[in-house]
RNA sequence: GCGGGUGUGGCGGAAUUGGCAGACGCGCUAGAUUUAGGAUCUAGUUCCUACGGAGUGCAGGUUCAAGUCCUGUCACCCGCACCA
């Protein structure tokens, strides 16, 4: 067959998106299988290669399932709330709504163009009111169980967008958006309280099929640790000073306190702050200074000692200082820490340089050079009740001892914080709350949802962050529903990951009214049997989505406790110059013009071949022509076909066939598509091949380049599409070889090949290896030593 | 600093339990075909001082046998980061 690729991915793509050939059928009486990719951002610069990386994986996985005898959910939506299309909005002074429907068409357009079998008819669209009054349910549930909730604190604040960010969004101390530096503000804020759930979604990962990195990640961001709370009575007050530390054992060696410039005792006791103008101006200078900034400088160790202020040592009773001082946190553990220099690297330097006492409470190292850290090793000293112990036991005593005397406890904490939920945009879901001067914060109605977006004419955030739905007085103004008085809409919007929360519950009933779906629906399609998606995603998406799922579990809107069974992450795909693709560099590979010029075949399969499907690997243009001189040479296959059966290659085409299916399941493409290129280059050499044996190839080839597949199917004279064509089994008994070569090596070292029959005996292989020429030649007159038969790979004659 | 990962030809990358290093593809070389180019086909392609030897970041070790296991070390990438 002469290969025209346009005219055949065009004829079929036709056929499978207007025919409706890839249904998900609810209920059907074959397996489930549920393929899930993230869904896309629709910008306005539409699909990227990196999109047909990420989605090929379960494309692959979709059809084969398929054919597999699997009823196959694969479905596809899109996360359409957010800045991109918000500021192009701003920029062109269109309406985001149009900006959103123009870019969902045109990428819709170019995913069939890529010839993706997605359940199109199960489409989501984040801001689709049908589809938001879900988010926006979501959101009032996590709010009558008190898990959303309002709170002044510090937030990350980017100058530049004037918005909120949540913790996951200004990683390295920068706006994810637009790189510009956080700041930290104090702001009222709605939070969800995704805290109560670390400790469920730190022992979820234990259920998750996914690569070492991945689980590392969610767990490091969750950050557990275990340690002690203990009281440090502040002298002269009522007060105490609670600090969080993982080395209680080291009480004995804590000779002053450091607290977080915004921790709230300085307020409380200025009075006897006699130095409060310098706590002031320190004060001042930590909250200019960016979180990147205290980060950098972190060096440099800075502070001002309260002065009139100290603390007591509720073991040794000793009266110590207090500092404020940049390098503690006001938001992680309790904002205050108490300071053991002689074992903490961080105190060290600060009592180095403020010339606090160092004491030593565990002996093992030299305490005049650095701190010493070691806890697996190391006797406590200077440390009355515990004095002799290992560190670990002496842990456990002074905990008991702690809440034996009512001044510390046992306690978890974790590095995670509660989400930030509100942002001061116009895109987004609005959050369905109304302050009431009454009845306080109250939630609307649930037969009142969607609370519909309004319409604006300026998009743009206020001056001091404030939502542009805030100018919009039929909006703002409403009734209480509660006690009917005046009240006040809550204006700000939700943040984009909102949406994405839980949008793979709603493929499954992606049209009800009634309910986020029905149980019935997620029973038989939850959970997500394999999910893929970016890396960059593993923190941010992924907890989301479990915490909001987990939460559904315990109100019993969905079936199971954990959403995703498997998980998997792409590479990324760089330019040629092995730099990320950016458009400023210009190394920006289209895919429409790979297709457009070889075809969304070949495209497919050359980005499933270039590597390692989870490494970052460089594009090469060359590449793409391999993959199409492939289909080519499997498209011209066409004419050795016969109806008589060749053995020549039975062998091979048994063992391709369990390699490939091996290989796709675990995400080794790469490796099945040169398996599926050695058979066909070995084909290519036969004078005929048999038209059952070209029929399995077909199959093996059809889930990574299905539209030429279909063709040659049909050239074959099928009426009946590939899609449910059974995938090919392998047998064992003929992938069996009679003969095999074997190796022979003297000194582990190799010097002659030999075939023998498979099922030779280990002896009668060894005579005949040493009676080849060659061999006969090296070992003659030496002393053999040992002999060494690995059976059907080597003998190894060592002299 | 902590956590995870990677180092193999000119390039992208392959190598179950230790068992022929470099599969497959690109590129390159030669030949065939072609007016020429492109395309296609055939053969070759780790390196070297080449009937032999060396070789998987580097240095050791275990073993009949090491890309693979052990010890040390270097480089790069990703994530987190004054986390108490």
């Amino acid at each position: 067959m002469e290969y025209h690729h346009k005219q055949i991915e065009a004829k079929w793509q036709k056929h499978w998106f207007e025919g409706d050939r890839f249904q998900a059928v609810d209920f059907s009486e074959k397996p489930k299988y549920y393929a899930l990719v993230e869904f896309p951002y629709p910008s306005g610069v539409g699909m990227h290669v990196g999109h047909i990386r990420a989605y090929s994986s379960l494309e692959i996985i979709a059809r084969k399932r398929r054919m597999e005898g699997y009823n196959v959910l694969f479905p596809i939506g899109f996360d359409a709330f957010g800045l991109p299309t918000e500021n192009y909005a701003i920029q062109t002074n269109t309406h985001p709504r149009v900006v959103t429907d123009t870019n969902i068409t045109t990428f819709l357009n170019q995913l069939k163009m890529a010839g993706y079998g997605f359940n199109y008819d199960r489409q989501v669209d984040t801001t689709d009111p049908a589809y938001y009054k879900w988010t926006q349910w979501i959101f009032i549930q996590l709010f009558k169980k008190g898990l959303a909730f309002r709170d002044k604190t510090y937030v990350n604040y980017c100058p530049s967008c004037k918005v909120v960010l949540s913790n996951e969004d200004s990683q390295g101390g920068k706006c994810d958006r637009c790189d510009t530096p956080v700041v930290q503000k104090e702001k009222d804020v709605w939070f969800l309280k995704i805290t109560d759930y670390a400790e469920r979604l730190l022992s979820g990962l234990e259920e998750l099929e996914t690569l070492p990195r991945i689980k590392s990640e969610q767990e490091h961001w969750i950050g557990k640790s275990t340690g002690a709370h203990v009281d440090f009575p502040v002298k002269d007050t009522d007060e105490v000073l609670k600090v969080y530390t993982t080395r209680p054992d080291t009480l004995f060696g804590a000779t002053f306190m450091v607290i977080a410039p915004e921790h709230p005792i300085l307020e409380r006791q200025h009075d006897k702050i006699n130095n409060m103008n310098a706590v002031h101006a320190y004060q001042e200078q930590a909250r200019m200074k960016t979180e990147f900034e205290r980060v950098e400088l972190a060096k440099d160790k800075t502070g001002v000692k309260l002065d009139g202020l100290s603390a007591i040592n509720p073991l040794t009773n000793e009266d110590i200082p207090i500092f404020v001082a940049d390098y503690v946190m006001i938001g992680y553990g309790t904002g205050a820490i108490m300071a053991v220099p002689a074992h903490d690297e961080r105190d060290y330097e600060f009592a180095k340089k403020f010339g606090c006492d160092i004491v030593e409470v565990i002996q093992g190292g030299d305490i005049t050079k650095e701190a010493y850290t070691d806890v697996d090793e190391g006797i406590l000293v200077n440390s009355g009740l515990i004095n002799g112990l290992s560190v670990a036991d002496a842990k456990a005593k002074i905990i008991a001892y702690l809440e034996e005397q009512g001044i510390g406890e046992a306690a978890t904490n974790y590095k995670m914080k509660d989400w930030a939920f509100n942002r001061q945009r116009y895109w987004g879901e609005p959050i369905p709350i109304v302050h009431c001067d009454h009845c306080g914060m109250v939630a609307i109605p649930e037969e009142e949802l969607p609370l519909i977006l309004p319409d604006v004419d300026k998009f743009e955030p206020g001056e001091d962050g404030e939502s542009p739905l805030a100018n919009i007085p039929a909006f703002v103004h409403t009734t209480c529903p509660k006690c009917g008085g005046p009240a006040k809409r809550e204006t700000d919007t939700m943040p984009q990951w909102a949406g994405s929360s839980w949008y793979f519950l709603r493929y499954t009933d992606p049209h009800n009214d009634n309910e986020l779906a029905a149980m019935d629906k997620l029973k038989y399609w939850m959970p997500v049997d394999w999910y893929n998606g970016g890396m960059e995603h593993v923190t941010r998406h992924v907890i989301y989505s479990r915490f909001w799922h987990q939460f559904l579990y315990d109100i019993g809107v969905v079936p199971t406790e954990e959403p995703y069974r498997k998980r998997t992450a792409q590479g990324l795909i760089l330019g040629e110059d092995g730099d990320k693709m950016s458009k400023s560099k210009g190394n920006v590979v289209d895919p429409l013009e790979i297709i457009d010029e070889y075809g969304a075949d070949t495209l497919r399969l050359y980005i499933l071949f270039i590597g390692d499907y989870e490494q970052s690997t460089p594009w090469n243009p060359n590449g793409v022509k391999g993959a199409r001189r492939f289909l080519d040479k499997l498209a011209r296959l066409e004419d050795k076909v016969e109806d008589k059966p060749n053995a020549n290659y039975e062998t091979l085409l048994h063992k391709t066939i369990q390699a490939v299916g091996d290989d796709i399941e675990h995400v080794k493409f790469n490796t099945a598509i040169a398996k599926l290129m050695t058979l066909v280059n070995e084909l290519g050499k036969e004078d005929h091949v048999a038209r059952d044996d070209y029929e399995i190839v077909l199959k093996l080839v059809y889930p990574f380049a299905p539209h030429i597949c279909e063709e040659l199917w049909q050239r074959l004279g099928h009426d009946e599409d590939m899609v449910y064509a059974p995938w090919p089994d392998y047998e064992e008994s003929k992938m069996q070889e009679s003969t095999v070569e074997i190796v022979v090596m003297i000194n582990g070292k190799l010097r002659d090949k030999l075939m023998i029959p498979v099922d030779m005996a280990k002896d009668d292989v060894i005579a005949k290896a040493k009676a080849q020429d060659k061999i006969h030649a090296l070992i003659d007159g030496q002393a053999i030593k040992k002999e060494i038969y690995v059976p059907q790979k080597l003998v190894n004659i060592v002299l």
